[in-house]
DNA sequence: TCGCCGGCAAACGTCCGATGTATCTATAGT
DNA sequence: ACTATAGATACATCGGACGTTTGCCGGCGA
């Protein structure tokens, strides 16, 4: 197996060493596939590899382009990842979020600007409009998180962060917390993140949303018990 | 572009959905191209691309199958993401590594064995010995640090940190070091969280984890600031 | 001169069939 | 019971062919 994953390797290489800087154009597949000897199918095995990193953008009809390289486009994989771990790591997850979230919130209340403050306000405006819609508390919880996070102008921790909170792992809490009739509160525990972001208390940030990470937790655990006692 | 990709997200499901669990045996590819309705090619480049993510492992001769899906294998892509990484966002990666490892060596603080502390002990000593090898250097270096996060008992936490500690990274930081004649104090600052941990002090390991990267920071940005002046 | 439109060429998307090679398994022999 | 060999299975790689999309450019008309 080691024509295809040689392949692999000295595109990456030579990504990283700039010989094939972000937004160059590769060969075409033919030429490709002679240059680095081997056939056209194993050249597209590797560039369909890493154009699913996010590495290679293909255009059909006109070429093959490096990307911008940006965090937020290779660390978009961590959220695919992140939604095939199996049940019993998805407490690991929530641990890491449990150390990162806080710290990231702490941070933002440093660099928040009054239009993020608006912005958020608006989202937590938007969260108790929609207090029976679970479809919509999941889209309007990630927005407010995400929107905290991206103000420490950080990219790299915003994609983190986005990623260990995947769709399927807010879906599980919320509805554990609309079952258990603690959608209110959890709406609450943002309007508490909220004052203490405005009032760019870094510490209090801090420590309401490490409860806010907590209380997911807990319900995520409440989640998971009761499928395991079910299945 | 939606045939391998619609085969890339079918086999994707299967597993999420637990119709294909760990372990699982996957049709021959043949077979697989039928039921998908697309030709082996397209199926071969869905499963190479699986295969890289580390979701499911081909066996030549015998088959393909889904893999364990441990965290440790799922984040493992994080690595080969940070080294591809441009040079101006690595400091991005650095306050996300100021945020999470002061954390997470402050748990260890709390769960390290004894026989955790003399492994840490004899990492430390042969860090000692290699003052003069930089190779060397990196290798303990990585293994310090990889062993405190591990005592954690977090495979997740433990892979994404190795994930952000890529090895071309902490490269970088110690040839800055080396050339800056800081290897020793760097070294000693590894030996202030060993004791840090034997003190079993979660909140003096935290900090002097902190005053460790925070030292690893400055020095990246020595090396990055170099590197712009020279190029 | 500007803008729309159509055709040409380049490049990726998909398919098919064939051959090489590693692995597993079952059978036969000791 | 153990080993060795032969067959079957399945992935690895190749080569060529054809469809489809895209980008580009020249021509036409306002």
């Amino acid at each position: 197996m080691a024509l295809t994953d040689d392949a692999i390797a000295k595109i990456r290489s030579m990504i990283q060493s700039g010989e094939l800087p972000p937004g160059a154009r590769l060969p075409p597949e033919p030429q490709l596939a002679a240059q680095m000897g081997l056939s056209r199918s194993g050249v597209r095995e590797a560039v369909k590899v890493l154009e699913s990193a996010r590495v290679l953008d293909v255009r059909r009809g006109d070429g093959t382009y490096v990307t911008s390289l940006a965090p937020r486009l290779l660390l978009q994989g961590l959220g695919v990842a992140v939604e095939l771990l199996r049940d019993d790591t998805l407490l690991e997850v929530m641990e890491v979020r449990r150390m990162l979230e806080p710290m990231a919130t702490g941070l933002a209340a440093l660099r928040m600007t009054d239009a993020d403050l608006d912005e958020l306000g608006q989202i937590l405006e938007d969260m108790r409009a929609a207090a029976d819609d679970a479809e919509k508390l999941i889209q309007f919880d990630t927005a407010f998180h995400h929107t905290v996070i991206a103000t420490t102008g950080n990219e790299t921790l915003t994609s983190l962060l986005d990623g260990l909170s995947g769709r399927t792992l807010r879906a599980r809490v919320w509805r554990g917390l609309i079952e258990g009739n603690s959608a209110h509160q959890t709406i609450e525990e943002h309007h508490t993140i909220y004052l203490a972001l405005r009032a760019r208390d870094q510490l209090l940030a801090q420590a309401s949303a490490l409860l806010h990470v907590n209380t997911s937790e807990a319900w995520l655990r409440t989640v998971l018990a009761a499928k395991s006692a079910d299945g």
